[in-house]
DNA sequence: AAAGATATCTTGACGACGTTCAGATCAATG
DNA sequence: CATTGATCTGAACGTCGTCAAGATATCTTT
């Protein structure tokens, strides 16, 4: 769970260079972009040489995994506090959805490569799905707290799809031009995927304010 | 002189090279996937050299647009033909659902490509938004045929929005391998995404088989 | 039919990329 | 203090997107 976090882990050569490309890379991919992320482009904003990588990351790939991971342990914090501030179940589940597009919508960039490396694996990471508390059971686990039939687990792994898939949608289409005069609409882009959330079955009808 | 295929308007050199390299380009897109899509790979799979594209295309990304416009039509097509076989308005929802995410599971380097190009733009293609039987146009149809309020512009707007974003967010994510127990659970693919569907807002419950 | 204009394609080159490998450098161990 | 092993550099290879210059085929004009 924990990788290393101050410089005590790794005392190595450079200090923790595993750490440093990592950031670099979010560096890199905030201010040019997902095109821009290159090996190359990262180790010299890292300040090292263009093979240094190699001996923390046998590819790009794994460079990218490292950085997504980082992304789903922010999107899984954002969901938590999200869930947090409800009032109640039925709205912690608009929340949560709100939360979610609003994520993507402020870290455009870095939910790309998040999607990308799983659709390469054809695998979501465990920190959405894997123990507990991962995001996927704070989802199933709001569902459940709104009123959905615990005794039914198929139809609440279904339902808890259902949200992640509708929220990801919209997250991945959020920021397409078409959909401006909604927005304006609606009052803002907030209320834009509250709004949009309204017509997805998120939670029972009956539940939503 | 030999001819391709029924290509009159452009008796060029080659007969029609960009025809040909959209053409190339699927075919590379199929056996080798999104990853092997260069440039100079649809070249020679045209039998072309690496320079010759650029008299028909400014970029790389225009060769991935004409791409990508082939794959709109064909999943437009799609949901004319889902549309059409389903009995009643309120199924015609789910049919176009479902034909929706098997076109994107039947064609998934395609898609991709689709998506990808439309992000990079911010921008959905005019097949999709466009003229009066685009597929958005389709899918609000169908929910104004299903029941909806047409008076109630908005609304419309929103669920029309709200559908297609589920579909595209099952459609990325129908080929997770967490998803594969319950696809079994449901008796196959086409079940899941069905059951997946019941619990999205696509069409108002009351009228839902 | 000849000739000039224009569109199409090839050749060759440039810089950037991912990746590898031999060698240099530094921290820790015995 | 010498050895070892991890860490980093430098140079190289093949591939990529792209461009400019030249060759070649088609179209137009006479």
């Amino acid at each position: 769970m924990r990788e290393s976090q101050a410089a005590e882990a790794r005392p190595y050569h450079h200090g923790d260079l595993r750490r440093a490309l990592i950031d670099a890379a979010s560096r890199v991919l905030e201010s040019e972009g997902p095109s821009a992320l290159s090996l190359r482009a990262v180790a010299r904003e890292a300040g090292v040489s263009p093979a240094a990588p190699y001996h923390h990351f046998k590819d790009k790939t794994e460079l990218l995994e490292a950085v997504a991971h980082e992304g789903w342990t922010l999107l899984d914090a954002a969901l938590a506090a999200a869930k947090a501030k409800a009032p109640s179940a039925a709205e912690a589940m608009n929340e949560l959805g709100v939360a979610y597009v609003c994520f993507a919508r402020e870290n455009p960039a870095l939910y790309r490569v998040m999607y990308d490396t799983a659709r390469d694996r054809e695998d979501l990471p465990d920190e959405m799905q894997g123990d507990k508390d991962s995001a996927y059971c704070k989802v199933r686990d709001t569902l459940v707290d709104a009123g959905a039939d615990p005794t039914e687990a198929l139809d609440i792994e279904l339902a808890t799809t259902a949200a992640w898939c509708s929220a990801h949608g919209l997250a991945e289409m959020a920021g397409f031009k078409q959909f401006q005069h909604l927005k304006d609409a609606c009052g803002g882009e907030r209320a834009f995927f509250k709004a949009v959330f309204q017509h997805m079955g998120l939670v029972p009808k009956h539940l939503a304010d």
